[in-house]
DNA sequence: TGTACATCAGTGAACGCGCGTTCACTGATGTAC
DNA sequence: TGTACATCAGTGAACGCGCGTTCACTGATGTAC
């Protein structure tokens, strides 16, 4: 590659971090073009060379957090063979919350910004979550049928399931880790009460 | 009362309505002092008669979102008697969507800020939340002794109802009136397959 | 009631500062011959 | 390979602007006698 893209690319790197760090003491809404080119070591002006604007750099940022969910749910599907339902949702949200932890700033830009930020950016944040709500609910239809049960809704479910485990997830951010564990629990139960509510318990359906 | 701190007051309602409805647009991180003051039709300076900075006047948000959450609850209860579950959810979900329509502001405020504020603003909004948790987990048990039902864990419950009521109903704000019906029976939905899972079926229970 | 003084919500000028954006530039890297 | 020119990521000065905050002020309202 090109030595000159090759640093190109580097230094849009930088921009992306220093916002992604920036944004997630203060909030994107609140950050500078010139704070954002000051913490990645270019002069303001340069900032230009990469992004038109402050929220062209936002949307870069929404695709750095589209990468990284898909990047989730293929780690958590990897390991999801030969289990049974209930180690396997423990399971899943512990790979979840070890994501957070990891993508702390991703995430909280992904769940900050949901709100409040511009309708551009807003709904290229909805686009992504609805598409994991897709994924999770193909996945809880597959899992219905390996284990011979029904599921009524699984549209509804899959979607009842991401917003408890993001947004109480997102609770972890501000937790100690010796504190996430009683999270962890109560995510579990959580959606451990979603699955059960969404199950066609067959005693009711087959006539006896 | 005096007519002095009459008029004081008048303004200083006038600088929350400003704050409150800039806020709805570009989120409350990014409002600055003049453009409250001018919205409210003071001199910059004279915002300093009644708060001591923004964060003092976010904190005054909150407090109004909190007085807000308290009549909401009120007013679900207060027609809460003599009816099934099943009508009551649907009742209770449409009382909290028109709430939501009539103070649209406090509520994108209550759910941007939920992430990505300051530290305090961030713990005072959790507070009125885990408040209104507690408020609903305690009818929650109310209802099910009054119908011979049991609940498992009506905290995680009411949790989980709060999580999904109050992100799905955010979106409600985006929406026109006629594609609320349908956001309407999502959360209907959601909130009757959480009820399902928390209840205790007592066919599994008793030993026959 | 009338008068003299105190209070205090709101004003307007002024300040230094960081902002986004423009512009002409530099100098390393890339390309054509 | 060497040379001459083109490209273009990053620079630094300069701009006008809105920001938060200070300060001395005004004048209506409140209070004491």
């Amino acid at each position: 590659m090109d030595k000159r893209s090759e640093q190109k690319a580097k230094t849009r790197i930088k921009l992306i971090n220093a916002a992604l760090e920036l944004s997630s003491t203060k909030g994107f809404a609140a950050l500078s073009l010139r704070e954002v080119a000051q913490a990645a070591e270019i002069a303001p002006t340069a900032f230009y060379r990469h992004f038109r604007d402050m929220e062209e750099l936002g949307l870069s940022l929404v695709d750095e957090i589209a990468v990284s969910l898909r990047r989730l749910l293929r780690n958590a599907r990897k390991n999801s063979e030969a289990k049974d339902l209930s180690s396997l949702t423990r399971f899943s949200i512990e790979t979840f919350i070890e994501y957070v932890n990891e993508n702390a700033n991703l995430f909280r830009l992904l769940l900050g910004e949901r709100q409040g930020a511009s309708d551009t950016f807003r709904a290229a944040l909805r686009k992504e979550i609805d598409l994991f709500v897709v994924e999770l609910s193909e996945d809880l239809d597959r899992l219905a049928v390996m284990q011979n049960q029904k599921l009524r809704h699984s549209g509804y479910a899959a979607e009842a399931i991401v917003t408890i485990v993001f947004t109480i997830g997102a609770e972890a951010l501000d937790l100690p880790p010796f504190k996430q564990e009683a999270l962890k629990i109560r995510i579990v139960e959580e959606v451990n009460m979603i699955l059960r509510g969404a199950r066609e318990t067959s005693r009711v359906k087959t006539k006896r």
